[in-house]
DNA sequence: TTGATTTGTTGGAACGTTCCATTTAATAGC
DNA sequence: GCTATTAAATGGAACGTTCCAACAAATCAA
């Protein structure tokens, strides 16, 4: 039970019959070790039950070989999928990924990047939370520690961002809804806090003004982006004196709401109502009807982020280059059968 | 862009004009220094930007209040639902938990346990990665350090557990399935690798038992416990000289597969195949048919699970008590309509 | 043989904290 | 004015590692 003090490599070094010295180096692979030397300290280790310090090696060393990976909702599918695209590379670098979640709380997120920090990591991957303060990273860089955005960037910040192409997406996704004959048209959930939200939003506007929907026949609803969020939405669309027909939505936990009201009110997604996703996650194909969805490639995107992230640990370096992924709309069936059909607009 | 050397507490001694003791009590949010005197320093500590090396700190008091959360698929929402709810108690405790993804692969799961160990955590909250080797833990209980296994066990292993009561829910299911007048029945997906498989599989066996339902009528395909392992038992199944009519699945991913391959050969789910879910995910109630599944809890465990790490943790013990949690089936449309109906036979 | 080089190994200082024992300053009791 | 007590601040050793400079032993060149 009370388990006796941790062995420190002098344990070691006393065990096998050599200096410290010699067991740090065993440790560090160095090739300056006879073999049969390492082999015996290595044999110690085992017995021993030794576990390595990191902590205390930091402090002479000072690069650690974690990087902190904080993202503000671990239940969306498409944050799992994008952390599973960095640990790829990051493993193959030697370099493990420690995730950290924040609930979409700026004071959570402080905490959590404090800690963070504290715990010395070679680098920092955020998907800023929502209603991040703009000094909320000021320590962060004072410190000269590399950090990278994902999906979300921040009012006026410097930080490298990797992201999607937001604009285009939501212009695509705008395009199609109106090549499908619909006239009213709504955007539905996120909020203007968001930079996120102004560029796809900035993406369906630009849609309808160039394709001759008036402003007036647009419609913006404000909401949470999740399910909960989307059944709202098209309560107060509906509610509408002249309701749209057919709705880009935020991202797909919002579209997916936004199908479930539709159907509780015994409308037919597809036929009835248009709707359009963001993201496409694994679900969007499985649904029914299946969603129409602008796919950005999450995988893709983490794993570019951990690239960049790679890229300013060896060059030590604060600054990199933006990276807007390609997006790409995928038709399936919740925006009705195509009427002119075999046209296919799906890039 | 090069950042000067990292200050130190003695920068901000120098800085401040007091001896380096004082600051770190003003740190430790010590009561002892005289409250002018800690302000001088939090401002010192402000200027500077100043961030605490905790490595150097656990050097001397050797507790950090990091805990590790090692999960075997971050993509299975299940998980994050569990993580959140973990989350949520140590919080709330000062304590700051770091999720590490295995990928359900033992020997990343290897690597990330010893980065964590390395990196001093208090305690480790772990759900095994398949095929973990019964071997695997040994070092990390001869070390001390507190451990509790999440949602699976291992065969012969004294390290406690927080898991749902698998045997009883699956007996539910299948009762349920029985009664709406099933007589073939199959099991479909996990792999006996895994000890939570043979606590399901045992409690479907039970209830075909108990309930009249002859061994030859029963099959079990076993699979990955993904949509794709699903798809693949359905085939296996439906390519039977006599197919079952309705299948438990070992968890909720497994069944969407089912349902979305029946789909595929034209077939209804609920209607002209019967099919049972386990964990109930929160996709679970939005699928068409909503599917009926086995509810775990998740966030629930999660939030046990936690508890007792911090239990073992305050009492440093690295014994504790098995947790079984209770389930009920949520029952959905999966499964057709109630023949009986009105008798309801939801918990 | 001597000195130079190479191959392995080693002691000691340093890293940034905590904590104990101690000192200094202020206050109280008489 | 003196000691006793309390409050506030401090110096130094320790924690477990790395890395440099140094050393010992073996090999080589002459």
């Amino acid at each position: 039970m009370a388990s006796r003090p941790k062995a420190t490599i002098l344990d070691i070094a006393r065990e096998a019959g050599v200096s410290k010295s010699t067991v740090s180096l065993v440790l560090q692979g160095s090739g300056l070790i006879r073999p049969e030397t390492a082999l015996k300290v290595r044999k110690a280790i085992e017995d021993v039950g030794y576990v390595y310090n990191r902590g205390a090696a930091n402090l002479r060393k000072a690069h650690s070989n974690v990087i902190g990976m904080v993202i503000n909702d671990l239940t969306n599918p498409f944050f799992a999928e994008m952390a599973v695209g960095m640990e790829r590379v990051f493993q193959s670098a030697g370099i493990v990924p420690f995730i950290a979640n924040t609930a979409e709380n700026p004071v959570r997120q402080e905490e959590v990047l404090k800690s963070l920090m504290e715990q010395g990591v070679a680098g920092l991957i955020v998907s800023p939370a929502r209603g991040t303060t703009p000094g909320a990273f000021r320590r962060i860089e004072m410190a000269g520690l590399p950090i990278v955005f994902t999906m979300r960037r921040l009012p006026e910040s410097r930080i490298p961002v990797i992201a999607p192409d937001n604009h285009r997406g939501a212009w695509l996704a705008t395009a199609h809804l109106i090549g499908k004959g619909h006239r009213r048209l709504a955007f539905f959930g996120g909020s203007s806090d968001l930079v996120v939200y102004h560029e796809r939003l900035g993406g369906f506007r630009e849609a309808c003004e160039g394709l001759g929907i008036a402003k007036r026949d647009t419609l913006v609803v404000e909401g949470e982006t999740s399910r909960k969020g989307g059944i709202a939405c098209l309560e107060t669309a509906l509610a509408m004196a002249e309701p749209p027909t057919a709705a880009l939505c935020f991202n797909d936990a919002v579209a997916f709401g936004v199908m479930l009201a539709l159907r509780k009110r015994g409308l037919e997604p597809g036929a009835d109502f248009a709707v359009v996703g963001f993201d496409d996650v694994i679900e969007a194909q499985h649904y029914m009807p299946a969603l129409t969805s602008v796919a950005v490639d999450s995988a893709g995107l983490g794993e570019r982020a951990a690239h960049v992230m790679l890229k300013m640990i060896q060059s030590r370096t604060t600054r990199a280059e933006d990276h807007i992924g390609a997006v790409n709309l995928v038709v399936r069936d919740s925006c009705g059968p195509d009427r002119r059909a075999g046209m296919g607009d799906a890039a």
